[in-house]
DNA sequence: ACCTGAACACCGTTCAAGT
DNA sequence: ACCTGAACACCGTTCAAGT
């Protein structure tokens, strides 16, 4: 039996299998959560994209939570993160923020993920870690840094968690906007004017970058206002 | 046959069976939730609670989806809004996202779910549109104000929903705590000064409501600082 | 109207082997 | 070291009945 292997060449399959690597495996998994919603990312979905047996996976991550954790890493890792540059801290907070959030828009399906995660991996730890610097030089205590830094990165995660996820085609995507906006314009004018004038917005249609602006400026004016004096 | 009924008297069962009705449901979903964490309520776990077969509860819930829409508007519901009140619009903001945050924390292991259903139930779009009508005050327009009060929002339930979930005995959720500490300790003090200078705050130990007087102090003060010239 | 019972197509995970 | 195969204890959900 001379051919062993079915592809043309001795080299091992390629693009048959890739290898399996714990990073190869989470990027996959980002990929799905990508176009199907984190609910299709399975063990046994993700092995039979891998082509293998579901407990091969089980090699390179302990459990599930592992494996989401390292999702949620990879994401944290795709951060851009800006040159530390100089102006005034808050504008270099704004900048460090902005590439966050442009980071986890990326991804937003599995945005959410890193509310819990953020110092549970070294990428998460060197954002925090940034963050905090820029809100000791803004004279916060430790204390107070923690919570206000801590706040911004879980407040603007959860606020790309917001965003629709997948939806397939944009068809589906329209008609549920549409949906929305019929749905809060339906309200009574009489108990909710104020949901009424916002109905276009609050059904969030509009997903350009302008729209986390105003997230981010509300934070870091909340920061600078509450800044210590000085 | 004469006995028909293994209860006592003719009545229907009552401490056996109290009625099947969504609002029970609901409410039973939500309190093996604080107990056991999200993770836990199962469709078939609520049956047995119940003493009922699974199938029973698709009479009151399309899917389990609306069980947990139906979750997250009972949390919404038991705000206890304060009255409209008087004095300057921002000290009414911060009593309103005060009572918002009171009501999340007695359930934080369900908090999350609020962040991206804040307006598909009644509580929730009466909690907005009382934010928004204060925003309309401040001067913001409806687009400003829109954007603005969902995010405050949806920022505070995500930061509510840091915290640790059931963890049944209070020892382990000590030693957590003390791992969590021990780990941020541990972590290079040349790359992650500030870290550790945080660290204790960082893990999260406090859980008193001083802690999230920061949190909606930041937003509130991020509002008056981007309030249109009046 | 409300609930049951059996069944289906999935899960994550264990254990014992294979190479 | 890395992967397989069969099995276990769970899921949500369908369908067809029961009363």
């Amino acid at each position: 039996m001379p051919a062993k292997n079915t592809s043309m060449s001795a080299t091992p399959a390629r693009a048959a299998r890739p290898r399996l690597t714990p990073d190869a495996i989470a990027a996959s998994a980002l990929a799905l959560a990508d176009r199907e919603g984190l609910e299709a990312v399975t063990i046994r979905r993700l092995a039979q994209d891998h082509q293998v047996t579901p407990m091969a996976l089980y090699r390179h991550f302990r459990d599930k939570d592992a494996l989401i954790d390292g999702m949620a890493e990879r994401l944290l890792a795709s951060i851009c993160l800006p040159e530390a540059g100089s102006g005034p801290w808050h504008a270099r907070m704004h900048r460090l923020l902005q590439a966050f959030v442009d980071a986890l828009r990326a991804h937003p399906s599995i945005a959410g993920l890193v509310v819990t995660r953020m110092l549970s991996s070294d990428p998460g730890l060197v954002l925090a870690e940034r963050v905090l610097a820029l809100l000791h030089t803004a004279g916060f205590t430790p204390e107070q840094a923690a919570e206000i830094g801590t706040y911004a990165l879980c407040s603007l995660a959860a606020w790309v968690a917001t965003e629709r996820g997948p939806d397939l085609d944009p068809e589906a995507r329209d008609a549920a906007l549409r949906l929305r906006k019929a749905t809060l314009n339906a309200l009574s004018p009489r108990q909710y004017p104020n949901i009424i004038d916002a109905a276009d917005t609050l059904a969030h249609g509009a997903d350009d970058r302008a729209f986390y602006r105003l997230g981010i400026a509300l934070v870091v004016a909340g920061m600078r206002a509450l800044q210590p004096g000085d």
